[in-house]
DNA sequence: TAACACCTTGCAACTATGTTGCAAAATATT
DNA sequence: AATATTTTGCAACATAGTTGCAAGGTGTTA
């Protein structure tokens, strides 16, 4: 695990921190998506609140991780595919967000259809976010 | 528009108060979505915070305006079609938010497609919001 | 239309969330 | 091992959102 962090820090061109390190572990130990709020629950008293959303903002600068937009005003992070780099993401798959247990889903194999705008509207980005129950909670 | 605005709250079944009066005004005036912030200094002193966010919640609650997610942390809100009513919208329509002018837009003619999901996921909600440039904004 | 019950508002205090500047510490480079 | 560059933690601040409660406004009834 160890190594697998620090390649990827690596690869994306970032030096090898302990918060680095630990935010980035916390993403590939987990399936689902992340909020800030979770990270400092996480890590305790480890790191400054602030060293937190530096490091998020970095790690979606260089394109380790994507937003998740929501309703509820807060911002959800997962970890990208490896195709994304600094300034390029490719996350163009849906996202779940499940009412009964708060998970958020990366469908990977679920892509956002393109949709007809009206003229004069330019489409950069498309999110699509589903929300409902999940299989975990669905009985 | 003061009738307007009147028969609306009295439609929904709420009493008829000035600033839902002053804030549901807004809505009407404006094409587009206004954040918590935009209702904010369009009021000025006018009324308090916490009476603000108690109307927004108010209203989306008895189906006048509905929430548009969002992936910078700032919910912005827009007026439901008039078939929406206390726990039940229909607003499957695509939202557009320009990144020159920060606009919000409903596109209600453009309608959120169908997704398949992966076995035991169920939709309850599909949100789809696409930014880039808008009509007014591209030369 | 006066009196009442109920709902809404404003205020105060509080929690959560996010940002900035700067000095100290850690990392990378030679 | 020494230096240049980044990153971190701290402090202070700014914005966003919530709760309880007393006072005021709205709607209802007689």
């Amino acid at each position: 695990m160890e190594n697998r962090v620090t390649e990827k820090l690596k690869k994306h061109q970032l030096s090898i921190t302990d918060s680095r390190k630990k935010i980035l572990s916390f993403f590939l130990q987990t399936s689902g998506a992340l909020a800030h709020a979770d990270i400092e629950h996480k890590s305790g008293t480890e790191f400054d609140r602030v060293t937190i959303y530096r490091t998020l903002q970095t790690f979606v600068e260089k394109g380790l991780i994507h937003t998740i937009p929501s309703s509820d005003n807060s911002i959800r992070y997962a970890l990208c595919k490896d195709e994304c780099v600094t300034g390029h993401h490719h996350d163009d798959h849906v996202h779940f967000i499940c009412d009964e247990c708060g998970t958020t889903f990366c469908l990977d194999h679920v892509s956002v259809p393109k949709v007809k705008l009206p003229k004069g509207f330019k489409a950069v980005q498309t999110d699509l976010v589903v929300s409902g129950t999940c299989n975990n909670c669905e009985k």
